[in-house]
DNA sequence: CGTGCTGTTGAGGACGATCAATGACGGTGG
DNA sequence: CCACCGTCATTGATCGTCCTCAACAGCACG
């Protein structure tokens, strides 16, 4: 009744606790704690509102497994992505902290997904009474806001291949962050589009560009990086702005050797 | 020797304590003690940095007077403006949270400014003991987070005029919200270009075309808005992403008469 | 076996960039 | 006080990236 609330199963939040500790949240007490409050759903299928934007009950929402994306449709009924979302990410912090705002923003499930939620009730307790949770959500709000800055960057400044070519680079470094390690990029080409601001059918050019330069594989129907390397050089991108710790620290080297040559 | 400190002097910290307010920081006990924690540096200069990236003592910037903006050198120097910045609003909040990341934006004066400082070493004893700041402060990083989702929105989407024209509402809507209410933005057409993703040539037809369309005065040199609400129709400007309190409600029924039309 | 979504290809056109030159203004130093 | 310089604003011309429109193929779905 109050939703599905299940006992938590085995791993099921594992990536929201990977997520907190790369928040730097020290305290496996405070961990804990959190993880307690947070209700599971299971099964959310591709294309599916994750947000329920119109319920009474107050609730944030945290991605547990799946790709979604946070984005805003406009007038002209185009759509604007502003991030993708993984495992471990927040969806809605923003209704929590600035309820008024981006009443139109939703959240949509792009592969099936499963997603855990905290009522806003609960939430203003454990923030009250683990002050350190506070600064681990506010560290995560920051990050997205780098995350915005570095797509307005490319939006606003670069042409349509280092754009595309940047923004699968970002999906697979927030992939491998959380250990998901396959080359394939979950998103399709209108995905990409409405991501980067450009039209399907030049991000279809771009795409091919990409393939035919090596940087991705010749494979149709889907995103599969074929090099990291040769897309991180097309992509000029510099992985700093993610603020990702070491795990990744092949990727610098790899920049670095490019930039030599 | 340690930054020009001096005693608060009246009225100096007003916009940050008024800043606080709209941020929700309810006790005037918390706010009081952060002021005091603040060192004034007056008479920044126009094209000056604000945020000292190199110097060892590590601080938080706070905008008290004047008009700053966040922005970032490319390759190819041209340069991305992130945000304006207005008396009350923090330059720096991320290299307090993640020191790592973008290490190359930074923020310069745009008119005569006046800044504060707060170590962050009084930082982290501040937020230790008054909790509720934190959330005060996250709520300001969620604004500005705010900010760049309806700026990415503009630039990927709408075309030149519209684009141009929002970012003038922006500002517009954020020194009135800060009692300033003075028609004429103190920007340049230059500072639009590079916020807004356009090249200055294209801005200046732009904003001929605003003068014309009667948003903006004939008055040369300056952008002086001739009327809010013909610039909000142009703009499609809808400004509740500012997450502004009702002194400004008055531009919201603007709109939906404009709606109406 | 249609229907819908994603991907693919071609042709034409538009919006905005780039290049180039000039004027106006403010500040600086001789 | 004036000459000089840099920044900002303005105008014209050309060019190119990317959009739009249009059509179709493949695959997944019911």
């Amino acid at each position: 009744m109050v939703g599905m609330m299940k006992p938590p199963e085995a791993g099921a939040l594992d990536a929201l606790a990977l997520k907190f500790r790369s928040l730097e949240l020290d305290s496996e007490a405070d961990l804990q704690t959190v993880l307690r409050f947070v209700k599971i759903r299971e099964a959310v299928s591709p294309g599916e509102n994750i947000v329920d934007t119109r319920s009474p009950r107050r609730q944030l929402t945290v991605l547990l497994a799946g790709v979604a994306c946070l984005h805003k449709k406009l007038e002209d009924d185009s759509r604007q992505i502003y991030t993708f979302q993984y495992p471990g990410d927040f969806c809605d912090l923003h209704r929590y902290m600035l309820p008024e705002l981006d009443q139109k923003a939703t959240v949509t499930a792009l592969t099936a997904c499963s997603i855990g939620t905290i009522r806003h009730d609960d939430l203003d307790q454990l923030l009250s009474q683990h002050p350190k949770l506070g600064l681990a959500f506010w560290r995560a709000s920051m990050l997205e806001a780098s995350i915005l800055r570095e797509r307005l960057l490319n939006i606003s400044r670069r042409a349509a291949l280092p754009r595309v070519a940047s923004i699968i680079c970002e999906q697979l470094a927030r992939l491998e962050a959380i250990n998901i390690k396959s080359a394939v990029i979950p998103i399709t080409q209108v995905d990409l589009a409405d991501a980067g601001g450009l039209s399907v059918v030049h991000v279809n050019r771009i795409v091919q560009d990409l393939r035919k330069l090596g940087a991705l594989s010749k494979k149709t129907r889907t995103i599969e990086v074929a090099s990291k390397e040769r897309l991180a050089q097309l992509a000029n991108f510099d992985r700093r702005y993610l603020n990702m710790p070491d795990l990744l620290s092949d990727w610098k080297i790899d920049i670095e050797e490019l930039a030599d040559s």
